[in-house]
DNA sequence: TAGTGAGGTTCCGTTACTTCA
DNA sequence: ACTGAAGTAACGGAACCTCAC
């Protein structure tokens, strides 16, 4: 079985909970409930674009200033080989980084970034050099935070975008592509596990709810066999339910209004308070 | 107009590597 | 120095979409 938490409506208060197997095809059998969410994990500041719209949009329409600006200087060398740098417009080794956004001083400020660069551009040479089979290359700091802010700005990327972001990086265009899924992927997970806490809220809340409800009917029958003479209201009335102020019917009874008999116990009276301050809700709650 | 294959993309599960306690 | 856990880059395959024919 598969649990399909669909985040994409962002924007929406509600949120598509569906059910189903895995795979794509089975993405047709998904039971969808919705349920009223206020929780929306903010890691998407933006509505994700659909896939029709991904590969035809223009890199124009990325709204990175700082990936328009011209400034082809690039301070990264890390995880390239030499030989797919051929992208690269005028490859400077040791300049600065092109960051304009804000974070750009904590980034910087984190110490041993230079070092860890170097350190990262050693590795990255050396299993060039052992010819590994499979390259694994920590990005640099830098360069995730650039990635994470481009993020926020796309969750996908056309492949201008990625030709881009690759270029500005100083990275191979599948290595940018590869974060950007992973960078989804994690991003789904968090939203889930957000999703499951809240929907573990929800079946405590209901769970609670169920069992005074329960000791609620307990009391109303204790108090109907104890006292039978006690709320005797019509069966319209008494259709509804205290709690949820549900009522089968619409009418109301002037019974309702009146107070307590005299003589009813002293544990009826709140309940019966309830009741009676429920009875003016219930026009529109019939169904 | 419907069918089909190619090319490209995303998603998903998994693997392999790195870092850190 | 060794080890296990956590994080994450990278991979392969399946599904899907678009487009040309």
């Amino acid at each position: 079985m598969r649990i399909r938490l669909d985040s994409k409506d962002s924007g929406s208060p509600n949120m598509g909970l569906s059910i189903g197997g895995g795979g794509r095809d089975e993405e047709k059998d998904e039971v969808r409930v919705s349920v009223d969410r206020p929780i929306q994990l903010d890691l998407l500041p933006f509505a994700p674009v659909p896939r029709s719209q991904v590969s035809s949009s223009s890199s124009s329409q990325m709204g990175l200033q700082w990936l328009n600006n011209g400034n082809s200087e690039r301070g990264f060398d890390v995880n390239r080989p030499p030989e797919e740098a051929v992208e690269e417009s005028s490859p400077s080794a040791g300049s600065s980084f092109p960051m304009e956004f804000s974070f750009t001083a904590a980034a910087a400020a984190a110490d041993g970034e230079a070092a860890e660069a170097a350190r990262a551009s050693s590795r990255a040479s050396d299993e060039d050099e052992m010819g590994s089979t499979r390259k694994k290359l920590r990005l640099s700091k830098e360069q995730s935070a650039f990635l994470e802010e481009s993020f926020k700005e796309h969750n996908t990327l056309n492949p201008k975008q990625k030709l881009v972001l690759a270029k500005q990086l100083n990275l191979r265009p599948r290595q940018v592509e590869v974060w950007f899924q992973n960078r989804r992927a994690r991003t789904k997970l968090k939203q889930t596990e957000v999703d499951c806490e809240y929907l573990k809220r929800c079946c405590e809340t209901l769970t609670e709810e169920n069992r005074r409800l329960q000791k609620e009917l307990q009391e109303l029958r204790a108090l109907k066999t104890t006292h039978p003479y006690y709320m005797q209201f019509p069966a319209t009335t008494l259709t509804m339910c205290p709690s949820c102020e549900r009522v089968a019917t619409s009418t109301t009874s002037s019974a309702a209004a009146a107070a307590p008999p005299a003589g009813a116990p002293p544990q009826a009276k709140p309940l019966f308070d309830a009741f009676k301050t429920r009875q003016p809700n219930n026009k529109s709650t019939a169904s």
